[in-house]
DNA sequence: CCGGAAATGAGGAACGTGCCTCAAAACAGT
DNA sequence: ACTGTTTTGAGGCACGTTCCTCATTTCCGG
């Protein structure tokens, strides 16, 4: 059995409330007390039960995600995985409310996050680009006092207390990696993205650009294609791009509009000869890998992500260190082989 | 807040002894009582504290886990994440004893399933080739009422609870498909293990070669050569094959001797002309993957592997469903650029 | 309508911790 | 030695469960 607070009195030879005193860090106990309780400690490897602790302190953690929405898969299951974690031990002693707020209008995030309500909540997760008014926004909440994880796109410059997600210029270099060696005879490379705005996207591209320059001068890496959300211009930019560009041999898409690009890419009839890689595993992408129209797609796993970020989120809150071990997203290649 | 037993008794009109009667499917209570419950439950959204109810349980895991011991770097850092799982609330109220045996010699992990003492235990996890002593282990550990799962390499057919690892056969077909894709040329490949004993490699080989055969009849893919746990032995195949196969394009490891492969394939001259592409993150294969010479490292996360199996442990204990989304342990492929 | 069995209620102790109060003890400065 | 302050001890209640016991009520068949 572990020792448990009394054995630790015993050990120390103090009475229960000192050994209290010091765990909790409490005032009113001597420098040399402090010292032979926490003595003790090592010497029987206490280490305090954290369920009991939780459960004795009744904590609650108020929690909110902010994220974006639209036509995206990606947030659709993210948001399936925050439900699915939610219904598990994961979720345990917390109330998960989720906003999403149109993500074609950066105003209405920073809406969405003023209405939130600093006094009814531990923590917020946010997902959104990164602009100086969302930057506002979250040193406000922290100035509240509540604990902020930026979610999927970091918010570097913000006052936020961690980034849960992937490295997104490692992923954009991991991106062009496979890009090089899947086509090895050289040619153009398109990159298309919803939108630079994002720092996703914006990372990704500047490690693409990375490894590309580095590794495969026999590639050249064509400008970024902005469909700034509407699907009918991803359709037409990438359309054109398979067209009048006999040299095109890959396409890079950093973003979320997978459905009309392929859409394009099959009308131009030159899909089998491309080597296609993407973002996030949706069922759009999921299908393309399985028909062999995409190479490779880049994967978080939104599980990992969800439970990631209500771990985090908590640990922020009462100020615990976090497991850097399990909260380390990691960047998922996934082939048509590996699909889970 | 949220509801808790007393709220159900209120709202089921019951006493409390009842609805303990119930959540736990104690006897002695009429069908139309817990139906009662059940609607209360159902009605309010109660979910058991699991914390609490451990707690009050005083439910305490005795666990061990048998793993293979030998110049193998991945199974020292699966101990680690181990250990490292322990000190965190994943193995809480539980206690890990870790058992090595020699790795060459089946007849010692039987010895080792033998000598574990099944009333001091509740369940065991196992990393050990399919042999039929093995199963017959397994059967004996079973009937003592122990959870029983295999580790990394499954046990199919003794009557262990679960497998947690990664599907084998799929990520002997990632491979291949990397194989094949990195190396569009055509050629032969060479794979190499320590034994086909185990089960993994047996599944791996088959995988590989059903890709091989389906999508790339440009390469030909040579007979497994084992070395039987032996470095020079490795060293000796992998040599010989390199020196003597002017057409080889590939090596696929299947194992766990990438040490002496690497080796000797630096030592032929042809390690930059050929597509690399072994098993499981470690110092070696990192530095591998590092410096070029493996193309690509098939892995599976020691540390989600350890925290899965510890899991999956606890819920075979207490007969519990497992939460699938967070066990299933994904094939990661790891390049140089995305690199944990 | 009665006896016996089954179902239910009421209550309490326990799990390991947090957090509170009140009194006792140790210590400091004069 | 006196005060006043700081440190410590002892104890209790709470958290949400589990798992007892013992009494009481309800049900059923005869």
């Amino acid at each position: 059995m572990r020792p448990t607070v009394h054995d630790i009195a015993k050990e120390a030879g103090v009475s229960l409330a000192t050994v209290d005193r010091v765990l909790n860090a409490r005032p009113g106990v001597r420098e040399k007390t402090i010292a032979r309780v926490q003595e003790a400690v090592a010497r029987l490897g206490y280490v305090r039960d954290a369920a009991a602790a939780n459960l004795a302190r009744g904590r609650f953690y108020r929690l909110a995600f902010v994220l974006p929405e639209g036509p995206n898969q990606f947030v659709e299951t993210l948001r399936a995985a925050l439900l699915e974690a939610c219904a598990t031990q994961v979720a345990d002693r917390a109330s998960v409310k989720v906003v999403t707020t149109p993500a074609q209008d950066p105003h209405t995030v920073v809406r969405a996050l003023r209405a939130l309500n600093p006094r009814r909540l531990d923590g917020v997760a946010i997902m959104a680009p990164e602009t100086p008014q969302v930057r506002d926004a979250v040193a406000r909440l922290k100035e509240e006092g509540l604990a902020v994880v930026a979610l999927v796109s970091d918010l570097p410059n913000a006052p936020r207390d961690r980034f849960v997600g992937i490295d997104n210029v490692a992923a954009g270099r991991t991106a062009a990696l496979l890009t090089g060696r899947f086509a090895p005879q050289g040619g153009e490379v398109l990159v298309v993205t919803n939108s630079l705005r994002s720092r996703d996207s914006l990372d990704r591209r500047l490690g693409f650009d990375q490894v590309m320059a580095e590794d495969f001068p026999k590639l050249a890496v064509l400008p970024t294609a902005e469909s700034y959300d509407d699907p009918a211009r991803m359709e037409a930019v990438a359309f054109e791009a398979a067209m009048s560009r006999p040299r095109l041999v890959g396409v890079y898409s950093m973003g979320s509009g997978n459905t009309p690009l392929l859409r394009a890419l099959r009308r131009s009839g030159r899909l089998d000869e491309l080597v296609v890689i993407g973002h996030e595993l949706t069922p759009v992408t999921r299908r393309a890998l399985v028909e062999n129209e995409m190479a490779a797609v880049i994967s978080q796993d939104v599980g990992h992500l969800a439970r990631s970020a209500l771990r985090v989120l908590r640990a922020a809150c009462d100020g615990a260190p976090v497991f850097e071990a399990q909260e380390r997203i990691r960047i998922e290649i996934v082939l048509r082989e590996n699909l889970p």
